[in-house]
RNA sequence: GGAGGGAUGGCCGAGCGGCUCAAGGCGCCUGUCUUGAAAACAGGUAUAGGGAAACCUAUCGUGGGUUCGAAUCCCACUUCCUCCGCCA
């Protein structure tokens, strides 16, 4: 959500914005009228409130019955009126926060210009794309040949997108979580296990909600909404909390499952393990002041790169285009990974810098050092990394000629010391 | 799932229809005193919105209602605690 001060005032910065994003332009006006018109109900309300207040102060003082019953009188019909303009008032409101929650968050300056991720650019590429001596195969065949991935035993429990991990494949996802933890421990990351369902109003708070409702899961008969990404839970516990400003920066991070009903990407990247209903992250988040965000999630970018160099992968870092910018971030770096039995470079992590938009949500504020008014705090969000992606990374880069899978070295003290996956 | 009791400012806690738009205490900040500190004393100390400002309005778990007027009365919900039941 962006401050209604902001837009009011510099209505053509967010109008340009909108054009960037290809969002819908006449939204703004839309908003600065609903603006105005709540600040004149508010001044009329309120000073009739001031009215009433005191009457009914003279009331409670009043000796004279006659007095008495004019005043009241008086002041019920007042209040009448007051209920009316209130109402009014509450609608206006809604339709403002409605109107105003549906503005994606200003690109940084820094944000290339593009149409889609087509138009992403490629910061740095780090490592080569590994040659084989063989026909390497994609995670599709070398997973179920190898027997630790079964694609028909999802299809056959839950449906198309799901799949079951089993043996050395379930602990090697495992594995792969459990050092991604570790590795971030290091980088001092504080981890938490939070719930994996939330209440709507987290979900509203971290922006996901009501604009991405089609693709999340929910239960039907209570207001349990399932997580699509940690991010969401550790926006929502400091949710209408103030942080000391010297508590700052705060580096958090999480294992969850992540749950997407993936509605847009209907009949894309079906085949494999790469987008599923459900899957595992290690997420990073960090709440800090707005002058140390751009240095922050530059720092976290560095984190999760750290994690693909850890696995031996080669990866490069992309700046994602106004075109392919997420609704909430102001700015968001893309890692990708190469995929060499797919043929792909896939998407591993997304960092993002969402600015005060999640905080405006959740209500998240810092007291300043120096005194003053409470502020916003800036947040930030970053896989560290996706699971099924970086699993299929592992298995198609360490592949050999007979089948069989080398596990990563890094790994191995989560695996019981196992070097390689055999059929 | 059943029964009962709570939810008040950074924290503790009083209030139970107008004299409290929140007493008192703790903490914190400033000042006096002091070589400095402590103590003592004095003053200050919530958030949001509107307004050029003076100032006004809202907020006592949340949402409704009664009333000229609600922290206070009524209804619903949320949540915490105690006990019983069930349970990994």
């Amino acid at each position: 959500m962006l401050d209604i001060k902001f837009i009011r005032e510099n209505p053509e910065v967010v109008k340009a914005s909108q054009v960037k994003r290809k969002a819908e332009v006449d939204l703004v006006d839309e908003v600065i009228a609903l603006d105005e018109e709540r600040r004149t109900l508010i001044l009329d309300v309120e000073t009739k409130k001031a009215e009433r207040n005191s009457v009914s102060k003279e009331i409670g003082h009043s000796k004279d019955p006659q007095e008495r019953q004019q005043k009241i009188a008086a002041m019920r019909e007042l209040g009448d009126l007051i209920d009316s303009l209130d109402k009014r008032l509450k609608v206006v409101e809604t339709e403002l926060k409605d109107k105003l929650s549906a503005i994606p968050n200003i690109p940084d300056e820094d944000v290339p210009l593009g149409e889609s991720d087509k138009d992403n650019v490629v910061l740095r590429t780090v490592g080569e794309q590994k040659q084989f001596d063989f026909e390497p195969k994609p995670h599709w065949e070398l997973g179920p040949d190898l027997g630790i991935l079964d694609f028909e035993a999802g299809v056959k429990i839950s449906g198309s997108r799901f799949y079951v991990l089993k043996g050395a494949g379930a602990r090697l996802q495992r594995a792969l979580i459990t050092w991604m933890l570790d590795l971030h421990l290091k980088q001092g990351y504080y981890e938490f296990y939070p719930p994996w369902m939330v209440k709507e109003e987290v979900m509203y708070g971290a922006g996901e909600l009501p604009q991405f409702a089609d693709n999340l899961y929910r239960d039907h008969l209570e207001d349990f909404w399932w997580v699509p990404t940690a991010e969401v839970p550790l926006t929502g516990i400091y949710m209408n909390e103030i942080i000391d400003e010297k508590d700052l920066p705060l580096n958090l991070m999480s294992y969850t499952a992540c749950f997407r009903r993936e509605k847009m990407s209907a009949g894309k990247d079906v085949r494999g393990m790469k987008r599923g209903h459900q899957f595992d992250k290690v997420e990073m988040y960090k709440y800090c002041l707005p002058q140390n965000a751009e240095i922050e999630l530059d720092k976290m970018v560095a984190d999760a790169e750290a994690t693909c160099a850890g696995l031996g992968l080669t990866y490069r870092v992309l700046k994602q285009c106004t075109g392919d910018l997420g609704f909430k971030a102001h700015k968001t770096y893309d890692l990708e990974v190469w995929a060499p039995g797919a043929q792909e470079w896939l998407e591993v992590s997304s960092c993002s810098n969402v600015g005060e938009f999640q905080a405006r949500r959740s209500n998240i504020k810092y007291r300043p050092e120096e005194g003053g008014a409470l502020r916003f705090v800036n947040t930030l969000n970053g896989s560290g990394l996706g699971l099924p992606r970086t699993f299929i990374a592992v298995l198609e880069n360490n592949q050999q000629a007979d089948g069989s899978v080398v596990v990563p070295e890094v790994l191995r003290p989560y695996m019981g010391n196992l070097e390689v996956i055999r059929p």
